[in-house]
DNA sequence: CCCCATGTTCGACA
DNA sequence: GTGTCGAACATGGG
């Protein structure tokens, strides 16, 4: 489910409860999300400590704890966050309830793709500090989509826009909707676009990712119809730009959306 | 019953 | 070594 946009929200569910002491954590430790670390240290970690702060980075989310832990979470295909009541009790696939004085924080994954681990560092951990610019940051830049390009050449665009290493956040209907906007067909290869192609992807994608965090990440709000979103996956969807219908087809291994009538 | 799913990783293969 | 592709992970929804 979730790309850029939606796992800035969903790590916001969470922000009420910065500062205030955790009292117990719940932990269903079966569950697959644990794959990555002792489940059974969790409890002795948080309990006790405070939530400090949180941030994302593309589809990882970081939460930071006083005592110098810092929660990892990814929220694979079907994760996500939420907050309820003390009281709130766990269904089946919560995998993870932090509680507070008066919240529940979860974490529920039914498919279990996620994943989650913790570390502790003084500061935020090395391995975070590692990650690559961001697409809404300076160091997202047009050489450094043009060098990934060039080395890129040969495989479909749509599969290389979902490669997290230079574009973090980006997923399936992002990448569709930043295709679409860029007059690209989805199947093209890196090595065949003109410069002037691939600054109008650059766009696109600085583009697709501002308007995502502005309309989507504050509550979850649906796009506008002026978006490719919101007609991709109806049968019958037509292009909200031509009017002309949408093809689906895979592509990149993934189910690819887009407007015969202007990507090419 | 069948097929599909907003993600990632791993192994096979060129 | 490099790069690409499909399967696998597990569950639910149409």
């Amino acid at each position: 489910m979730p790309e850029l946009a939606e796992v800035h929200y969903y790590a916001s569910r969470w922000a009420p409860a910065v500062g205030k002491p955790i009292q117990l954590v719940d932990i269903r430790s079966t569950s697959r999300v644990f794959r990555d670390m002792d489940a059974r240290t969790l409890g002795a970690a948080l309990t006790g400590s405070r939530l400090r702060d949180w941030q994302t980075h593309g589809k990882q989310m970081l939460f930071g704890f006083t005592r110098g832990h810092w929660l990892w979470l990814h929220l694979g295909m079907t994760g996500r966050l939420f907050i309820e009541g003390r009281h709130y009790i766990p269904t089946r696939h919560d995998a993870l309830v932090i509680r507070t004085a008066n919240y529940s924080l979860v974490f529920s994954d039914p498919r279990m793709f996620g994943r989650l681990y913790l570390e502790q560092h003084p500061g935020i951990p090395e391995s975070w500090r590692a990650l690559p610019p961001q697409i809404l940051d300076d160091g997202f830049s047009r050489d450094s989509v043009n060098a990934f390009l060039e080395r890129r050449a040969r495989s479909p665009i749509k599969a290389v826009l979902l490669m997290q290493e230079q574009f973090p956040g980006v997923g399936n209907w992002m990448a569709d909707e930043i295709l679409w906007r860029a007059g690209i067909h989805p199947a093209r290869t890196p090595g065949e676009l003109t410069a002037g192609r691939r600054r109008r992807l650059f766009d696109a994608t600085i583009e697709v990712a501002r308007e995502a965090m502005e309309v989507i990440a504050p509550d979850f709000a649906d796009p506008p119809d002026t978006w490719l979103f919101n007609h991709r996956w109806r049968e019958g969807g037509l292009c909200p730009k031509t009017g002309k219908p949408l093809r689906r087809e895979t592509i990149g291994g993934r189910t690819t959306c887009y407007s015969p009538a202007r990507q090419r």
